[in-house]
RNA sequence: GGCCCGAUGGUCAAGCGGUCAAGACAUCGCCCUUUCACGGCGGUAACCCGGGUUCGAUUCCCGGUCGGGUCACCA
């Protein structure tokens, strides 16, 4: 029995060879310098932010080269397949514009022609390419128990075995006679598939990474698994033919990867196929108590994009902040094309960091704020109220019972040249106009210290005209002011402060503490107007009572 | 521990042998202003350490320190 027999045997069932795949997926006829790259999840139905950086980098890269971006699932780590994972996947990546030219559309569907682009389902393509190695002697059975690999690798700590791992005279099934192997297979034996390596780990190369630059690494000299005793391939496999299939120019992915690089570069070398260029973005980090670390799915909840959908984020505040971790001359020219589209702005890999950037939620929320303070107050409006309506349903029926009204309150201050930045999610906004609301606003006075209850008074008795525009109210506060001893000119009262209670301003503070029981809001005139005469006087009267 | 990567103000970061070392966020002060916010002006604040190379190093090289990653039949 030779090799080629036992890989027959092995693979029984293929019914092409290599050749035929390399011709069925070949090159793509895309322009000069297109980039095809890829997102490729595992199926489990969540998305974190390093992901959703990942896959905002390779799809910005693709689009403005004219490439193609396409989604893959890996899935053949069957633990990690979540019920209706691929869905939630697509969906939640598309509330982020980030939507796909290639790979499953549904859990069921998919376009493209370099498919399928679930892993589980291209079983037949690995195996082919498994079955070519076997058959040239290149990779072979392994029949090692979890026990024996673990005595192995026992053994080699206790021996300072500077490698730790299945290589060399420790791979005690490289030589294994193909009839031995057949035989075992035969009666039943569990086994992996293994790359017989003849990398010699002394031996560096040296590789031009796309964002980190050069990069030396050891050559592999691991017998690596190519193939699970379930008969799916690794992670390592997978990129491998899949890559090569899919005709993927450029892999971005984690840093992480960087330690595997000698393996992948080592399949590439095997078959004699020219690797793809490789793109490796260093973690998002999160600082806890002065130390650094990657963030965490586990720890950090601002870590899960669904964090971000419960606190009513603008998906585009995140695609903001992430397009200026990646290339930080992103924000400059934005600051100065404010509004500008992301995808006019042309990314460069040599501008990502190098090294993780802290993941900074203040600057996230700064982002925000500039761009909620963009919208027109219609959109807001909208946004906000299918957010509300799911996590605030209770401030949503208010909300949405005159939407004429709550547009005008979320417009005060707004669609102007300097718009309030005082919005960064839309769960802020009811902290924002909650006062303009009768149901929220019982008697929430605290303090009747800034109320003189003398002056509003007369100023309701004597002054107040819902019916006076912006500027006559002003002009009538004003002129009320030095009744009461306030001056009606705030320089005018700088300059002689001792003639004076204060200025008129503190007359606006009385009536602002009145309508909003605060001490702080947007334009005081656009919220008694928005009140209205009656409301204003009801709040006058209730005052009254409050503060006996 | 082996291997790999990284290091500029509190944070994100420009820089690519000669700069008074940009800018943004945060912070502080002032101005504008009916409050707040916005905006404007200004301030505090940085090249990890030690050796080289060089007329000259933040920048290039070598050590060290610190930080990160990785050493699975997970991706």
């Amino acid at each position: 029995m030779d090799y080629a027999q036992l890989a027959q045997l092995m693979f029984p069932h293929t019914e092409h060879d290599v050749d035929y795949y390399l011709n069925k997926y070949g090159p793509r006829d895309l322009p000069e310098g297109a980039i095809v790259t890829r997102y490729a999840p595992s199926p489990t139905g969540f998305i974190h932010m390093g992901a959703l950086y990942a896959s905002f980098v390779s799809r910005t890269f693709a689009k403005q080269t004219g490439g193609v971006f396409y989604l893959r699932i890996e899935d053949t780590d069957t633990k990690r397949t979540v019920d209706n994972g691929i869905q939630l996947i697509i969906d939640d990546l598309k509330k982020f514009g980030v939507v796909f030219d290639e790979g499953p559309v549904s859990q069921t569907e998919a376009v493209g022609d370099y498919g399928p682009y679930i892993q589980t389902q291209r079983k037949e393509i690995y195996d082919t390419f498994v079955k070519h190695l076997v058959a040239q002697g290149k990779a072979y059975p392994c029949f090692c128990t979890p026990e024996e690999l673990e005595a192995i690798r026992a053994q080699q700590e206790r021996e300072k075995e500077p490698i730790i791992g299945y290589w060399g005279k420790y791979a005690k099934y490289r030589e294994l006679d193909p009839a031995e192997a057949a035989r075992r297979i035969e009666s039943g034996e569990p086994y992996v598939v293994r790359l017989k390596s003849f990398g010699d780990p002394t031996r560096k190369e040296t590789f031009r990474d796309e964002i980190k630059g050069k990069l030396t690494v050891p050559e592999n000299c691991l017998d690596i698994v190519i193939m699970k005793g379930d008969g799916f391939p690794t992670y390592h496999f997978a990129h491998f033919v899949d890559d090569t299939l899919m005709r993927t120019t450029h892999v971005i992915r984690g840093d992480e990867w960087i330690a595997s690089l000698p393996i992948h570069l080592q399949l590439f070398r095997t078959f004699g196929f020219q690797p793809p260029k490789y793109a490796h973005i260093a973690p998002l980090m999160k600082t806890e108590d002065g130390s650094t670390r990657k963030l965490s799915k586990r720890k950090d909840p601002e870590c899960a994009i669904s964090y971000y959908f419960e606190i009513g984020m603008p998906t585009e505040s995140i695609l903001l902040y992430l397009a200026t971790i990646c290339n930080s001359d992103f924000e400059d020219w934005f600051m100065k094309n404010p509004g500008a589209k992301i995808e006019d702005f042309t990314f460069r890999f040599n501008h990502i960091g190098k090294a993780g950037a802290i993941y900074d939620l203040a600057k996230l929320y700064n982002i925000s704020k500039g761009f909620v303070s963009r919208m027109k107050a219609q959109e807001l409006y909208d946004r906000s109220a299918s957010f509300l309506k799911e996590y605030d349903p209770a401030f949503y029926e208010l909300y949405s019972r005159d939407e004429a009204y709550s547009v005008a309150a979320l417009n005060i201050d707004r669609e102007k040249p300097k718009p309030r930045k005082d919005i960064a999610v839309y769960g802020d906004i009811k902290a924002q106009i909650w006062y303009l609301y009768d149901e929220l606003f019982h008697t929430p006075w605290q303090d009747n210290s800034i109320i003189d209850t003398a002056i509003l008074s007369d100023y309701f008795a004597n002054v107040y005209d819902p019916a006076d525009d912006s500027a006559a109210w002003m002009e009538k506060v004003k002129a009320f002011a030095p009744k009461h001893g306030y001056a009606a000119d705030v320089k005018e009262y700088k300059k002689n402060p001792d003639q004076y209670r204060g200025h008129f301003g503190a007359i606006c503070g009385m009536l602002r503490y009145l309508v909003t029981s605060q001490t702080n809001s947007p334009d005081l005139y656009s919220i008694l107007h928005l009140l209205g005469g009656q409301r204003v006087l009801a709040r006058w009267n209730a005052y009254q009572e409050w503060a006996k």
